[in-house]
DNA sequence: TGACCCTCCCCTTAGGGGAGGGTC
DNA sequence: TGACCCTCCCCTTAGGGGAGGGTC
């Protein structure tokens, strides 16, 4: 591409020789490419030969490394935002009681449904609805979950109301398809809900001895094979709200 | 690649149809490529359809973005110091009188120079010093410099006894090719010392009046242009010792 | 009619690797 | 003889863009 032409070039052998001055020209070279150069740019450069026209270029590269930064910063997070994830499932004993947690404030974008309609409308519906325009500077979580109704659950029964993905971070508009799953105490078990019934019978005990009530209830989908979905565990969350002393 | 083999193809129209359930697997694709695996990867995980496979690629992902982020980092410090490399000469008026300032410590690789030997020999030793294995682990400023003669200074002449570049951090081994300047006073003045003579006036003036000796004197060049060297500026910097009172 | 889909082909960065042959 | 240099050619990632033509 002419980014440097050697001094003299032997015609019969053709080996290339260059001269001391080239070698400025040739570290010079090495240098602005270290630094994330592309050829295009320090030929430019070279062939302007003013510390103006590079800086110009040093400029334009350092902003374009900080947005790769911002960019490489999102990819390692949540590369270990979704090891987490598929970690999770692994360091829980599947026959291991509900147990109470505190969990973080978390954002969702749901899509109601009818308990009726099968699973596979139900996740074209959230689809659909990830896809409208009005969501479009959303990021979500690669974790699906469902909003489920308490009392069916106490029966055994599995009732989504809405499905829902998660957003990586709180957004910065309001919308009917946008909740908040509040900060708090949770009950959480797991279960394989799609396949088994519920095992509702801790739960029921929890409730009647405890001191707390239950105010709404969540299922959060952990994948554990990248092929069958019927069989996938899910962790039950209910949010609980401490029962008032005397009435 | 194969990939995504469409469910259903028009053999007439060519148009690929696609089931739900491959709609699954092409979010999975656009989310792993979304944080950075290959489709190489992806279909290696996907063929697998086993959580281990993916987990394997998502840590050797992780690992591969980190070494990434560290040369990014690397590259962003480089790009700011060379954009202020530029910037020093520009901000400081050429006329400007000498000036004491506090400078932090600093590496170099330099090679002896015997000052009767025209520059281009004195850098061609440097480079070949530079090229010797047993410094191959340094990492180098683009920055050069001169260890130069205080008494030939002083009498306006220009006579370096050594040529040296700056490294970016401590080396992790001694060499006598290896030096330091200390952290410490400086006076510093500007000059085009391979063009013009050193103006050495007012540096006499400082010394017969002021409170301190000199003990070294280097110059460190500064480009102004990416062609010409002849007519390169430099700034002298005499490290100063504080004159002891009584004697 | 406009949006959409298809195939085929060329182009992009900065080299790495290999074959085959010659040079210092 | 071994290290080095030359030319030519193919390959790599993940598409983007355009031509030319058909479909819903």
């Amino acid at each position: 591409m002419g980014l440097i032409e050697p001094a003299h070039i032997n015609m019969k052998t053709g080996y290339r020789f260059y001269t001391q001055e080239q070698f400025h020209r040739i570290d010079r070279i090495h240098y602005l490419k270290s630094l994330g150069l592309q050829l295009k740019e320090i030929k430019n450069i070279m062939a302007a030969g003013q510390v103006d026209r590079l800086q110009y270029f040093l400029r334009k590269n350092l902003a374009s490394r900080q947005k790769d930064m911002d960019n490489l910063k999102e990819q390692i997070s949540d590369l270990k935002w979704y090891i987490e994830y598929f970690a999770y499932m692994d360091n829980l004993n599947p026959n291991s009681p509900p147990r109470v947690s505190r969990l973080e404030e978390r954002f969702i974008l749901k899509a109601p449904c009818d308990p009726r309609e099968p699973f596979t409308d139900i996740e074209l519906r959230l689809t659909k609805l990830r896809s409208l325009d009005e969501f479009k500077s959303l990021r979500y979580r690669r974790h699906y979950g469902f909003m489920i109704d308490f009392t069916d659950m106490m029966n055994q029964h599995f009732t989504p109301t809405a499905a829902y993905i998660f957003l990586k971070m709180k957004p910065d508009f309001e919308s009917q398809y946008i909740d908040t799953l509040p900060e708090g105490l949770y009950l959480c078990f797991t279960a394989r809900p799609r396949l088994d019934l519920w095992n509702s019978g801790e739960v029921r005990e929890f409730f009647n001895t405890g001191e707390f009530t239950p105010v709404f209830a969540v299922a959060n989908e952990y994948e554990d094979n990248l092929v069958e979905y019927t069989a996938t565990p899910y962790e039950a969350q209910i949010y609980l709200r401490p029962k008032t002393g005397g009435n």
